[in-house]
DNA sequence: GATACTATTCTACACTGTAGAATTGGTCAA
DNA sequence: TTGACCAATTCTACAGTGTAGAATAGTATC
């Protein structure tokens, strides 16, 4: 069963494999290199020597993810195109969210990815933009998915708890008119309506 | 010079301050406990002792940032309202952005506080949304917010570099025709702009 | 076979968070 | 004043971390 140790018995994408089982699985606090490198049984050592230091194979573990996205090719309904690329983030987001952040890490929150930026800015040309005006608000769309697809990670783009509900409910009736009035809402909060509700903005 | 080494010679808020002061310096991945204690000559142990945890000093901090919000009072324009919202998460940005991170990590991408939230719910509802719509929205709304500044933190809401323009320069010309032919104005890129951009969208 | 090279392992070091015990100093009751 | 109690602080120790640098093993080229 066992491998022999000799060289080349693992490789280094056997080794990104399992860092990355492994960071999805545990979590950014409890993922070492040495953890690691006991899950492909070789010295810790060997896995720096593939990817030179943790922080590169972190990103790596990132680019990882964001290669398996699947985008849609354009059509030519521009709105259906901004949505598809934005659930295309959603859909990574949900399929390894602890690996999700890390994309936040690596490349911040502009496009990691050029095919899927071209689909954003021509989508956003053809809504009759100035191309200064479409620069910028490409950067600002990809923001806003990549922020919704994160609190969609989090729990917060889900209907509140019940101790959710009191603490809003505690509130001061008439300085918090608006946030008490859509507790109800809030209850029934579906991501997928929001999410499309933000895109019938653009 | 030297205070006593007795007991309320340093408080729970100098500790903070030191620890919020050095994770702003040095970043989170060269911050730690120890040289919190180290900064202001106290045993590790009793910055675990008033706070717990590393993690828990560390959701002191991100709170600590998040306190020093100035939210303008709501007006009589809804959009107006949005905006300052949104500037004073940008300007908190600008002001600590390692710091800023902690944010997201601990209040992931909701509202961290109740008063900016409820101008922004506020606001939204002004405008004849439904309530269900409202409630969706206002979560996207500080999605968006929050990932443009930390867009802008990390130095993605700015002009191009030279490198960067050439990187896209070198992408096929046809299969990337909006991206090349916005190049000029990703050079000229102003954060301001962009951001007041996407704000008009709502 | 000798050489060169690269993958792998071994050893060691400085550093981490924090559990648990020991100590110090202040406060209040007797 | 003495003692008891308690909270703040420090001490000690441990298991774990990333990784530099040296040693080793295994393969390809001459």
């Amino acid at each position: 069963m066992a491998k022999g140790k000799g060289r080349g018995s693992i490789s280094k994408s056997d080794i990104l494999d399992a860092a990355f089982a492994l960071f999805e699985a545990e979590g950014h606090e409890n993922f070492s290199v040495r953890k690691v490198a006991a899950g492909v049984n070789v010295d810790p050592m060997t896995v720096l020597h593939h990817f030179g230091s943790k922080r590169e194979l972190l990103r790596a573990i990132a680019d990882r993810a964001v290669s398996t996205i699947v985008i849609a090719p354009a059509t030519d309904d521009w709105r259906k195109d901004l949505k598809s690329v934005g659930d295309a983030y959603r859909e990574l987001a949900m399929r390894y969210p602890r690996v999700f952040r890390l994309h936040f890490e690596y490349h911040g929150t502009g496009p990691a990815d050029h095919k899927s930026a071209e689909i954003v800015y021509r989508a956003i040309l053809r809504c009759g933009r100035t191309e200064q005006d479409a620069a910028g608000l490409g950067l600002a769309f990809y923001a806003m998915v990549l922020g919704i697809a994160q609190a969609e990670t989090e729990g917060l783009l889900m209907p509140i708890t019940d101790v959710d509900e009191k603490e809003l409910m505690a509130l001061c009736p008439d300085e918090y008119r608006a946030t008490r009035s859509l507790v109800p809402s809030f209850k029934r909060l579906n991501p997928t309506d929001a999410f499309d509700a933000a895109i019938e903005l653009w």
